[in-house]
DNA sequence: CATTCCGCCTGTAAGC
DNA sequence: TGCTTACAGGCGGAAT
């Protein structure tokens, strides 16, 4: 499932092909999350900026179109839980496939969503400031990769929080970017149970936790990702973070540090995978 | 305000 | 073998 490093390697691997490129069309295929929300005739003739990235959002800038008076505006993707995007230079492209829903044709190649479950959703926006994407960036958390991140800054988001760690971790509005696979081997670095109530994390732990998480995105950006079955990054490759995995979905295995098997427990409707004996 | 739960999807696997 | 059911999960929005 895409998290921060797979939707961060999306974005290097995509921004480097079709940054610069200029906008054709675009087509529309089955309803995602959301409607894109404009006439997709209307991006034709934009230029594509520079890509960033806000958690697990990626946002795509088209700069003015031929006409001076266009607004500059840009796209908002998401990758949902199954969702990739590659970039797809042969002339002509190969027809979209039954999972492929939105292409966004342009100069350096055709820009492809695929997403089987369509959780993901690719929504217009004038600026992403300005609603609608102002409206989905507005609750989310501290970025754990940049300079200001620390364990202070995520022990005070999370002052007075009664729900367990790892739901915290989950749920994005202390600090974002960790799914359900980061939050696992975050806590498992740390030495935290992930039961523990988040607001009952004192600097020590929180101050390690933050340090952990920075560690394993960072680790698993550097190995392009996590592919369970869908992600690829613009190019068509898989990532290989799943191999390095500590504890996601071993449970039974022993754990590497004590041998202990590793648990699974079910919180917030969403599996975790800790080892009771390292993690306090 | 904080927290919990629902719903959106479909591929995979377990159960009958 | 084939059908049914359960499960996985990101996350906004409604309900509590």
């Amino acid at each position: 499932m895409p998290e921060l490093p797979e939707v961060e390697v999306t974005r290097r691997t995509l921004g480097r092909g079709v940054t610069g490129a200029r906008v054709l069309g675009a087509r529309v295929g089955k309803p995602l999350r959301w409607p894109l929300g404009v006439d997709p005739a209307t991006l034709q003739g934009r230029r594509v900026g520079d890509l960033s990235r806000r958690g697990k959002y990626l946002w795509m800038p088209l700069g003015a179109g031929p006409e001076d008076d266009a607004p500059v505006g840009g796209l908002l993707w998401h990758l949902g839980m199954s969702g990739s995007l590659r970039l797809l230079a042969e002339d002509p492209p190969p027809p979209p496939g039954p999972h492929d829903h939105f292409d966004l044709f342009t100069s350096a190649g055709v820009v492809r969503l695929t997403d089987p479950r369509r959780f993901g959703a690719v929504v217009w926006s004038e600026a992403p400031d300005r609603d609608p994407a102002a409206r989905l960036l507005a609750r989310l958390g501290h970025e754990p990769l940049s300079d200001g991140f620390d364990g202070r800054a995520l022990r005070t988001a999370m002052a007075g929080r009664r729900a367990s760690i790892k739901e915290v971790l989950l749920s994005g509005d202390a600090v974002v970017g960790a799914g359900n696979i980061y939050a696992s081997e975050a806590l498992f670095r740390s030495g935290i149970d992930p039961r523990t109530p988040a607001g009952e994390l004192g600097a020590v732990r929180c101050r390690r936790l933050a340090q952990c998480l920075r560690e394993v995105l960072t680790e698993a950006v550097e190995m392009g990702g996590t592919t369970l079955r869908d992600f690829r990054n613009a190019h068509g490759h898989s990532g290989t973070f799943q191999q390095v995995a500590q504890v996601y979905d071993r449970a039974g295995e022993p754990c590497p540090r004590c041998e202990h098997p590793i648990r699974r427990i079910v919180q917030g409707q969403r599996a975790t995978y800790f080892c009771a004996r390292c993690q306090r």
